[in-house]
DNA sequence: GTGGTCTAGACCACC
DNA sequence: GTGGTCTAGACCACG
């Protein structure tokens, strides 16, 4: 597992490897049951604070995505979370808007948008 | 002009009344050179600080979008800013990366994300 | 707001926390939207880390108890979270087979138990 | 003898043993003098450490539930444990004060919990 | 003043 | 070794 994270970055780093991590899972290279590294090592590998990372699988293991054994360590969900579809509609459409918004900014066009969303998708899948 | 602030919102209130302006202006329904409410009254209709708004109103200047004009108000620019290509490219990256990961958590094909998009560029036009 | 810790207990402070807050909102004596203390000052009053009592909000807020407003305070949600049914049936057998277990070992009737129910249940009501 | 651990839970493996355990006998299902499996056999059935099963069985003998005889096995206690009560009115009360709390929050009534206790006392008995 | 984040370092329980 | 908890102290962003 490869994190890269940017410590001068607006969002906080325990949100940049949440989100790292939920990406992994998402393009199937992190598959259900598979251990990740203990947070002290990531931490190490990363050079930052082991509470960070902890707290960044904290949120993980809140959200159902993680899952962790004492003393064993944390591993992928064998059964991902399922999320409320109402909730899901409206976090797209908000997403949604938000390309959509810098996208004309930008004087990007719409069919430009939807090359874009096929790069980013082969760049995700395993 | 009509917004909707969320208190409650991880995202913080000036940030949102940023988003939304600079979505009016976007999609046509603020045009250059229009009159804006001044700061005291937006936060009376917000039912927040004054302060609030004014830190909202101060960063649309700096970036561009507003400028004011002592004892007569604040206006949409005449000129809106042109954006950094590269800046602007990596932030429609992000913003691409991010739809298609809950996209794919939630199991929601490529397809339905475009129309989708559509949808939401409908609703944003005037 | 009364809150009283062990700290030499086997359950964690910040967890000690949490179960005291939600039987305030259960009990009736802290309703929706009411405000908290901050986490440093109820730290201060029970002389704890206020990393301590954060974590504790946070675990509230995770499970929709509480909300935080950045700069302004945490509250108590205007709307409690919905248990999923079965969760709490499951839940509720494991609590009360504990109950009996721990009854049958000491040798105490399950009238006895009933009545211990009435009692606990006055102590917590407002 | 039949036991069902879980991995990911709050509650450690060996503490999971404990409860089971003390449940079958309180239960009557396992009776004074009974032969319990080696901890390496239960160990084995159960997937786990036998370290962790020893440690259960340790912690169930200090208490005075079981006894082992060196080369022999480990047996059901001919005579099981006083409880300090004390100690077991105040476990009964916190196990109480959890039952009434999850109840409340789940508007599930008295009653109903009542009912619920006498259902569980019949799945326990042998 | 309030919450949000990060650090460095400690001790414990579990497997 | 792993995760779980707690501390003391720092800096920032928000309202």
């Amino acid at each position: 597992m490869q994190l890269a994270i940017n410590p001068g970055d607006e969002v906080p780093i325990y949100r940049q490897i949440c989100r790292q991590i939920t990406d992994l899972i998402a393009g199937g290279r992190l598959g259900p049951g598979e251990k990740l590294p203990s947070h002290r090592e990531l931490a190490a590998r990363l050079v930052i604070a082991p509470l960070t990372v902890k707290k960044a699988y904290d949120v993980l293991e809140a959200e159902g995505f993680l899952g962790t054994q004492r003393g064993r360590g944390t591993y992928v969900s064998l059964t991902l979370p399922a999320i409320d579809p109402a909730l899901l509609r409206e976090r797209l459409r908000e997403s949604a808007r938000r390309l959509v918004r810098e996208a004309t900014l930008g004087d990007v066009s719409l069919d430009e948008i939807v090359e874009l969303l096929r790069d980013v998708t082969q760049e995700m899948k395993p």
